[in-house]
DNA sequence: CAAACATATAGATGAATATCTATATGTGTA
DNA sequence: TACACATATAGATATTCATCTATATGTTTG
């Protein structure tokens, strides 16, 4: 598929933009970040993480690390930049890239 | 809905991306963006263009203008800015603003 | 080597949604 | 006012996909 439409792919469903959110500054292993999501309201099972974090990783989204029978993931914030780069110069040509605004933040 | 989540899964369908595509620069009326959409080898008819014009303006994505009986849509580039901005506020924190490569479009 | 643990894969199922046809609404024109 | 045109809405249907259970794969440790 086309890169920008994987990106919006991965990041339309709830769980794995939480997901993202806790892998963006965090490494997790998949049973800690089953926790986490737990944590913020979202019950799923350890089989559905692992399937999202497969899709992220198709995507190029994740930063993956094993370490014995663990596996730790983290978010590849270069990897949403470039795709934030590609969505300014398709979708909003006629804005420089300084006039990005980096307010409006509530999580 | 959340904002990003629903500017994401907006762009996720592929018919809507290229519509955004085709009004990121140019006044369409409806009409003619299903025949555009044609030219670009998505056939859809009339009812579902407006079926996702509607999405769009849900999300704030196009500007909308009344002429007579038709209607015309624009991108909201300003809107896709605004968004690229939260992307990278949540999911690249650690990049500066200024380090998004404005290259890596292929159309 | 066996058992326990961590993650991934497979197949099934239900829910979300993209699309269509039919039709309603709204606007210009003969 | 009646008709043609442009867009929007409604309801039905089919496909996509998020999730689950069951199980396979791989790794550490007693």
């Amino acid at each position: 598929m086309e890169n920008l439409l994987a990106f919006a792919r991965v990041l339309s469903d709830e769980t794995r933009y939480q997901m993202m959110l806790l892998l963006c500054c965090t490494e997790f292993s998949v049973t800690d970040l089953v926790k986490a999501l737990e944590g913020r309201g979202i019950t799923v099972s350890q089989p559905t993480v692992s399937h999202h974090l497969a899709e992220l990783r198709d995507a190029k989204l994740v930063i993956v690390r094993k370490a014995g029978r663990q596996t730790f993931y983290t978010l590849n914030q270069e990897q949403v930049t470039v795709c934030c780069g590609q969505l300014m110069t398709k979708f909003a040509p006629l804005i420089s890239i300084d006039q990005i605004p980096v307010c409006g933040s509530e999580n």
